[in-house]
RNA sequence: GCCGCUGUGGUGGAAUCGGUAGACACAGGGGACUUAAAAUCCCCCGGUAGCGAUACUGUACGGGUUCGAGUCCCGUCAGCGGCACCA
C-alpha cells in the first residue's frame, strides 16, 4: 500500500480534533510540564516557513514528555494587536478587529494543518476585551504602585508611523518595525518603572537555565557599571555632580562638561556670559536626531561657559565648563568630569579645544592619545596619595577618600531607562486611566474593566502627534470616578508588548473572568518548565515579561519570582542563496506549498533535520525529498517486517536508537535524532527486521511523524493490541548495558597515526586488544626494524603504539 | 570600539571528557529494473599520485601543548549577531 498522507493527515486530524488527546488536566497527579513557543503574530500573510521551526521541535518535546508520563501543557493564542493590522485596516478600509479575526482563522487553519498537539480550547487572543481586561488590570496595579507615571521628555518618535517608540524599539537610530527615522521630540508620556527591577533583572538570571547568550545579552543591555557620584564647588554657588567610573582618575580632571539637555543650563542664563552661543548650541543639538548625534567618529563640538569655573576639590584648581551634546542627559547625572589622557572621547574633545591633558596613569602616552589601560595593573602618577598605586587599588582607595571627604558616594548605574508605554494609534489596549482636572490621573474601579476599544470612523494616525481615539470627544469626556466632575480619558493606548508580557499565565486558567488565573492553577502550572524563542525578543518581549512577572509576584499574584525556568532560542530559516527570505527577493517559502506536495510530517521531519537548531540555515526546496524519502521506506517497513518480537539481531541497534533520540529531543539536537533514526531504517533493510522491532521505529518516530505513525500503527494491529494511539503510549525505554555490540572495531595507531583496523570483544583488556594489534598483518609490516616503547589504550576506541627504530 | 558566536567535502551538516574527520542527507557519477520516464534498489563520491594494495595530504591561517588536536592554549584573518559618545 502507498503512503498516502494527504487521506491520512486529514484522517488523523479529524480525529484528534474529536477526542483532544492534547487536553491539559489541570490539578492532575502526574507531573507537569508546561512547554512555551511564543505566540504568532497574526499576519495577513499567513504562516512563515520561519514558524514551523520552533513550533516543531517543541512539539516534540512535549510529545514525548507527554508517552514519559507528564501532564503537559503545550498552548497556542495570538499576539494579535499592533501596526501592520492597523496599517492594513487603514489602507483596506476595513476594522482592525475584522482583519485580526480572519488573519486568526488563518493562522489556525495552517496550524491545525502541521499537526501541532495544541490545546485549542486555551487558545488566546490579546485583542479580545476578556483578555485585555486582566492587560488593563495588571497596568492599573503598575500605576497603583508608583511604577506607571507620566513624564514629559524626549522620546523616540517614528515619523512614519507616528507613533513614540521604547528605546528597545529603535535600531541603528531607525524604527525596528518599519525602518524610518526616529526623531526625538518633547511628548508626554506614559512610562513604566523597569529601572526599579533592574538588579533583580540582573541577579535573578543566574538560577535560570537559559542559553547563554541570552543571558550575556540581558547583562549588556541593563547594563550595569559601578563608579562614584562626586560633587564639585563652582564659582556660582551651585554645586554640580558628575557620575564616574573611575574615580581614581580625579587629578586627572581639566574641564567638566554638561549635556545640552540638562536644567541646570536654564538656572544659570544670567551667570552665563556668553548666554546666546549657549542657546544657539543647546537649539541645534536638540534639531538633530539621535542617529546624527549619535554618528560614530563625529567631530565634537560644544561651547565654553564663560563665567562658570568648577573646583577640582583633589586639586584646589578650577578648570572650564563646557555645554556639549556628547553628554546623554539619560545617563548618569548629564554632567561628565572630563579626562582627557584616559577617556578617548575627553582627549579628542580636550585636543580640539586646547585643554590641558593630564597623565594620571602611567603606561601610554597622552599627547597621542588617552591612555585606556586594558588591566588594572597599571600605576597611578601625578596623583597625591594615589601615586605608586595600581588602579585596581587606586579605585577602592578613592571611593574611600571621597565618601570621607564628604565629596560624594559610591553609585551604581544603569543603561536600561524606563519603558516608555504609550503609543499614539488606535489598534492597542485603552489605558484605563481618567484625567480629572481636580484628582489628576484616576484609575478607572477594576468593576469597569474592561474599558473597551471604542469603534471609531478613522484610526489613522494624526499628524499632531495625538491618539486617533482622542477625536472620539463622545468617549474622551467622561466623570471623574473619584470626584464625579468632568474628566477625560486617556487617548493613547499600550504597545504591542503589553499583552505578550503575561499572556503564558492566561494559558494556565483562560476562561477565568474573576481573576487573571486563579492561584490554584497558577501554583500548579507554573512556572514554565520551557521557553522557546527568537533571539531578537531578548532585550523586548523577554525582559519586560520577566519585569511583569516579578511585580505580579511582589503583589503575589503568581508564586514564583521568573516566568520561565529555561528558556533557549532557534535560528534563523534563511532563503535559497542564503539571504533573509522577503517578499521583495521572492525568496519566501510558504509551508502550504510544502505540506500539499510532501505532506505535514515530511514538513515537520524536514524542518528539523536541516541543520543545528540555535543556528541560520538556508532552506532548500531540493533537500526536502530525502525527507519524504525516509518517511516512505519507514511506511515501506510494513511489507517486510515479519511477525515476531522484539529481535535479537537488532537489540543493539535499538537500544542504542533510543538512547540517541531520547538525549537528542532534551536537547533541541533534533537533526542527529533523526540521523540515528535514518540508520536505524537502513540497518533494518540490510539486516531485516520483526514486527516488534517496527514498534520501537514507530514510538521514537512518532513525535516527529505523528499521522503517518499513527496510521501505521492501526494497520499493524498494534492500536487494537494496546487500545491506544501510539501518541499514548509510554516513551520506549533503554538498556545501556544492551547499547554496546558484542565486538568493537578499534583503530590501530602507530605514533598517533591510524595504521589499521582489528574487531575484538567489547571491553577487551588492553594486553588482548595490543596483542591483536601486533598481529594485524599491517601493523607487522610497521613494525619491522622497530621496538614498541610505549602503548596508549582506550577502551573500545583506539590502541596507539609508539615504535622506536632499533639500535 | 566593546561583548558574544562561528569558520569542516560540490551543498546542508556529524564527530561525549582530546581518541578511526566527513555520520546522516542533498546534489553528482555509474549500474539494475523498465519500450521509456518517474519511483525503487545496488555501487562510487575531500584532494594528489597509483590499475590496485597503498602512500602522502587535509577541519580559515601561523605557532604551541600532547603518544594523539576539528576539539585545548597563544597569535592572525574572515564572517555573523548584539551594544555603541553609557563617562
Amino acid at each position: 500500500m502507498k503512503y498516502d498522507f494527504a487521506r491520512i493527515e486529514k484522517k488523523w486530524q479529524a480525529k484528534w480534533e474529536e477526542t483532544k488527546p492534547y487536553a491539559a488536566e489541570t490539578g492532575s497527579d502526574k507531573p507537569k510540564f508546561y512547554g512555551l513557543i511564543e505566540f504568532p503574530y497574526p499576519s495577513g500573510q499567513g504562516l512563515h516557513v520561519g514558524h514551523p521551526r520552533p513550533f516543531t521541535a517543541m512539539d516534540i518535546v512535549t510529545r514525548k514528555k507527554r508517552m514519559e508520563g507528564y501532564n503537559v501543557l503545550f498552548p497556542i493564542g495570538f499576539d494579535a494587536f499592533g501596526l501592520p493590522t492597523e496599517n492594513y485596516a487603514i489602507k483596506n478600509h476595513i476594522h482592525p478587529a475584522v482583519v485580526t479575526r480572519n488573519n486568526i482563522q488563518n493562522f489556525t487553519r495552517q496550524l491545525k494543518m502541521l499537526g501541532y498537539g495544541f490545546d485549542w480550547d486555551r487558545c488566546v487572543d490579546t485583542t479580545d476585551p476578556k483578555y485585555y481586561k486582566w492587560t488593563q488590570w495588571i497596568f492599573l496595579q503598575l500605576f497603583k504602585k508608583g511604577l506607571a507615571y507620566k513624564t514629559t521628555m524626549p522620546v523616540n518618535w517614528c515619523t512614519s508611523c507616528k507613533c513614540v517608540l521604547a528605546n528597545e524599539e529603535v535600531v541603528n537610530g531607525v524604527c525596528e518595525r518599519c525602518g524610518s527615522e526616529v526623531i526625538r521630540k518633547e511628548k508626554s508620556q506614559w512610562m513604566l518603572a523597569i529601572t526599579k527591577y533592574a538588579q533583580r533583572l540582573i541577579d535573578d538570571l543566574d538560577d535560570l537555565d537559559y542559553i547563554e547568550r541570552v543571558k550575556i545579552q540581558q547583562k549588556n543591555w541593563i547594563g550595569r557599571s559601578t563608579g562614584a557620584e562626586l560633587t564639585f564647588d563652582t564659582n556660582t554657588g551651585d554645586k554640580v555632580t558628575v557620575y564616574t567610573t573611575r574615580p581614581d582618575t580625579l587629578f586627572g580632571v581639566t574641564y567638566m562638561v554638561i549635556s545640552p539637555e540638562h536644567p541646570l543650563l536654564k538656572q544659570w542664563k544670567d551667570k552665563i556670559q556668553n548666554w546666546d552661543e549657549v542657546a544657539a548650541y543647546q537649539d541645534a543639538a536638540a534639531h538633530k536626531s539621535d542617529f546624527e548625534r549619535g554618528e560614530l567618529n563625529k567631530d565634537k563640538t560644544g561651547v565654553r561657559l564663560q563665567g562658570i569655573e568648577v573646583m577640582n576639590p583633589a586639586t584646589g584648581e578650577h578648570v572650564p565648563m563646557f555645554v556639549s551634546d556628547y553628554v546623554l542627559m539619560g545617563y548618569g547625572t548629564g554632567i561628565v568630569m572630563g579626562v582627557p589622557g584616559h577617556d578617548q572621547r575627553d582627549w579628542e574633545f580636550a585636543t580640539k579645544f586646547g585643554l590641558p591633558i593630564i597623565e594620571v596613569v602611567s603606561g601610554g602616552d597622552v599627547t597621542k592619545e588617552a591612555f585606556v589601560a586594558k588591566d588594572d595593573s597599571a600605576i597611578m602618577v601625578n596623583s597625591g596619595f594615589l601615586n605608586g598605586m595600581t588602579v585596581k587599588e587606586a579605585i577602592p582607595a578613592m571611593k574611600k577618600y571621597v565618601v570621607e571627604q564628604g565629596w560624594g558616594e559610591e553609585k551604581v548605574n544603569y543603561k536600561l531607562r524606563d519603558w516608555v508605554f504609550s503609543r499614539q494609534r488606535y489598534w492597542g489596549e485603552p489605558i484605563p486611566l481618567v484625567n480629572c482636572p481636580k484628582c489628576g490621573w484616576v484609575p478607572l474601579p477594576e468593576s469597569e474593566l474592561p474599558l473597551v476599544l471604542p469603534q471609531v470612523e478613522s484610526y489613522e494616525p494624526t499628524d499632531d502627534g495625538e491618539s486617533p481615539l482622542s477625536k472620539m470627544t463622545d468617549w474622551v469626556n467622561t466623570t471623574c470616578p473619584c470626584c464625579g466632575g468632568p474628566a477625560k480619558r486617556e487617548t493613547d493606548t499600550m504597545p504591542q508588548w503589553a499583552g505578550s508580557s503575561w499572556y503564558f499565565l492566561r494559558y494556565m486558567d483562560p476562561h477565568n473572568d474573576k481573576e487573571l488565573v486563579s492561584k490554584e492553577a497558577e501554583e500548579y502550572w507554573g512556572p514554565v518548565d520551557w521557553y522557546n524563542g527568537g533571539m531578537e525578543h531578548t532585550t523586548l518581549h523577554l525582559l519586560y515579561s520577566r519585569f511583569w512577572h516579578k511585580f505580579l509576584y511582589d503583589i503575589g499574584v503568581v508564586h514564583t519570582p521568573e516566568p520561565y525556568a529555561k528558556r533557549t532560542s532557534h535560528g534563523m530559516i534563511l532563503g535559497e542563496g542564503g539571504e533573509k527570505m522577503s517578499k521583495s527577493r521572492g525568496n519566501v517559502v510558504n509551508p502550504n506549498d510544502i505540506v500539499d506536495q510532501y505532506g505535514a510530517d515530511t514538513m515537520r521531519l524536514h524542518i528539523m533535520f536541516i541543520g543545528d537548531f540555535e543556528k541560520a540555515v538556508t532552506w532548500s526546496n531540493e533537500a526536502v525529498k530525502g525527507s519524504k524519502r525516509f518517511l516512505d521506506r519507514c511506511w515501506n517497513l510494513m511489507d517486510i517486517a515479519e511477525e515476531g518480537e522484539l529481535s535479537q539481531k537488532n537489540e543493539a541497534i535499538i537500544h542504542k536508537t533510543i538512547k540517541k533520540v531520547t538525549e537528542d529531543i532534551d536537547t533541541l539536537k533534533m537533526n542527529t535524532a533523526i540521523a540515528a533514526l535514518m540508520t536505524m531504517v537502513n540497518e533494518f533493510y540490510a539486516k531485516g527486521l520483526t514486527k516488534g522491532d517496527l514498534e520501537q521505529l514507530m514510538l521514537l518516530l512518532s513525535p516527529f511523524a505523528p499521522h503517518m505513525v499513527e496510521e501505521m500503527w492501526e494497520l499493524t494491529g498494534f492500536a487494537a493490541k494496546y487500545g491506544k494511539m501510539a501518541m499514548q503510549m509510554p516513551w520506549p525505554s533503554f538498556d545501556e548495558s544492551k547499547t554496546h555490540e558484542a565486538e568493537k572495531e578499534m583503530a590501530v595507531q602507530v605514533n598517533g597515526k591510524l595504521r589499521s583496523t582489528v574487531v575484538v570483544p567489547a571491553d577487551a583488556a588492553d594486553d588482548v586488544v595490543i596483542a591483536a594489534a601486533c598481529a594485524d598483518e599491517k601493523i607487522k609490516r610497521q613494525m619491522e626494524g622497530m621496538e614498541l616503547v610505549k602503548t596508549i589504550v582506550v577502551k573500545n576506541k583506539l590502541v596507539n603504539l609508539i615504535l622506536k627504530p632499533k639500535k
